[in-house]
DNA sequence: TGGCAATGTTATCCTATATAACTAAATACC
DNA sequence: GGTATTTAGTTATATAGGATAACATTGCCA
C-alpha cells in the first residue's frame, strides 16, 4: 500500500530521497499568507539594506510626511504599534536626523512629529525605491487588476 | 488650500479630531499582507488558546503526522525553521507527550519523528478546530473560488 | 478644586529568529 | 583503509518585535 498519489495520505514508509507530503500545511490560508508576507518583507529588507530602513520605519516616515504635526500616539495607533515601543522607533529616526519631535504648544504633554528637511529628501528617495519594488510585485501578480483583487481579498480577512 | 479629498495630499494644518491620511501605507501590498497575516494569526491564537498551540506547533504536528519517521532537519527545512530553533520547538511537543524522537537505526545521528497516540488524538481534535476556522475564512473570502484566487495570487508573490 | 484620563517615557519580559561552535556519526576521497 | 569533509542534533548567545507595568507631567471635567 504505497499509493500516495492516489490518496494523498502518507505511506507507512518513505524512501530517503522522497519529497515530503506538505499538503496539510500548504493548503492553509494563514500559512500561505505568512509565507507570502515573509517573502515580500525579505525583498523589502534586501532592497532597503543600504538605506538601513525597515518596513516599520518606512511606514512611520510616510505617515509623518502625510500627517505633519500629529502626536506620537496618533501615528503609533494607526500602525498598531504600542506607544511604549514607538518611543524607541521615533528616537532612532530622530537620531538619524530624519524626524523632529516638537513639543506641542497646545498640549504640553504631546510631541508634534515632523520630518526634517533631510527627512523629506530621504523619504523622497525611499519612495522612489519602494515604488519600483511595488511595481515589480504588481507585475508578478499580473497587473493592476490582480493587485486590486488581492487587496480586496486581504481586506475580507481583516 | 484645504482640499485634501481632491489631491490626497496632506493639508498644512489638521483639526484635532481629524482622521489621518493613511493612503500612503494602506496602498502598499506588503503592508496589507502583513495586516492580514497578523489578523489571521491572531484569530488562530485566540481559537487555540485553550489547546496552547501556536501556528508553528500546529504546522509541525501536521507535517509529522503526514510524514512519520522523518528526521528533524527534513521537517524543519520545509517550514523554513532553523534546525537550532527547531530543537526547542520539538522538545516542547515531546514534553507534552505529543511527539516522540526515536533514534534512527539507519543513521545514528538522526531522530525519527513520530506522533504518540496522544499526539494523534490531540491533532485529530486540533484539525477539526482548525477546519472550522479555515471554513470561516473561506466564507469571509466569498467561497472556494475566492480562496483559490487568493492562494494563486499569494503564490506569485513568493 | 480634586479626581480621572491621556502623553510620553523607562524598565522589563517573552517570543521569534539568526549565528557560531561543538559532538558524534556518516560520507567522500585518495 | 584511513583521513578529511559533511551532516544531524544540540547548546549558547545575540538581536529584534512586541507586550505590560509603573511613573511623572499635563489636560480635562464635574
Amino acid at each position: 500500500m504505497t499509493q500516495d498519489s492516489a490518496t494523498g495520505a502518507p505511506s507507512s514508509a518513505h524512501e530517503p530521497g522522497d519529497a515530503l507530503q506538505t499538503g496539510g500545511t500548504t493548503g492553509i490560508i494563514g500559512y500561505r499568507l505568512r509565507r507570502a508576507q515573509l517573502s515580500v518583507f525579505q525583498k523589502f529588507l534586501s532592497i532597503f539594506d543600504g538605506l538601513k530602513l525597515r518596513p516599520a520605519d518606512y511606514s512611520v516616515l510616510v505617515l509623518i510626511a502625510d500627517n505633519p504635526g500629529r502626536k506620537q500616539t496618533e501615528i503609533a495607533e494607526v500602525l498598531d504599534i504600542k506607544r511604549a515601543n514607538f518611543v524607541t522607533l521615533v528616537h532612532g529616526l530622530e537620531e538619524r536626523g530624519l524626524v523632529e519631535r516638537i513639543p506641542s504648544s497646545a498640549d504640553k504633554r504631546a510631541n508634534a512629529l515632523h520630518l526634517t528637511e533631510e527627512g523629506e529628501t530621504f523619504l523622497a528617495h525611499a519612495r522612489q525605491v519602494h515604488e519600483a519594488m511595488e511595481q515589480e510585485l504588481i507585475d508578478r501578480l499580473g497587473g493592476e487588476g490582480e493587485r486590486a483583487q488581492l487587496l480586496a481579498l486581504l481586506d475580507r480577512l481583516t
